[in-house]
DNA sequence: ACGACGGCCCTCG
DNA sequence: ACGAGGGCCGTCG
């Protein structure tokens, strides 16, 4: 359970990831820079991670800086498939063509 | 209030 | 290229 404040930071995360197009990608460094803190990357993944923001919300096409995959809660292997999916390659762990569906706010 | 954890990032050896 | 350490932010116990 988490304390339901008035907007929690998960929240705010949420919402962008949640405007995210399919077949496209974004970092947690974009994410938090785009909350206002290029540092919070960790409380950004926390919230993530903590799946508070459920299905609602495609954690799936949040990766990391350097075009890694990252991490998922429910496991790894569905973030690759379910980008997959969406037409996103992944290669040894890596974004296939990061940069070209890399997604900036 | 304090300490610890986390799907991280960056810098140094 | 690889490994280890530090840092910052937020939430939980």
């Amino acid at each position: 359970m988490i304390k339901a404040r008035k907007q929690d930071f998960n929240a705010r995360v949420w919402n962008k990831i949640k405007r995210i197009p399919k077949g496209r990608v974004t970092t947690y460094w974009e994410v938090a820079r785009a909350l206002g803190s290029p540092r919070a990357v960790r409380a950004v993944g926390n919230a993530l991670g903590r799946n508070l923001l459920a299905p609602q919300v495609p954690c799936h096409r949040v990766v990391k800086s350097n075009g890694g995959i990252g991490g998922y809660s429910g496991g790894l292997e569905i973030k690759i498939k379910l980008l997959a999916k969406e037409g996103v390659s992944v290669k040894n762990g890596k974004i296939s063509g990061f940069n070209e569906i890399f997604y900036k706010f």
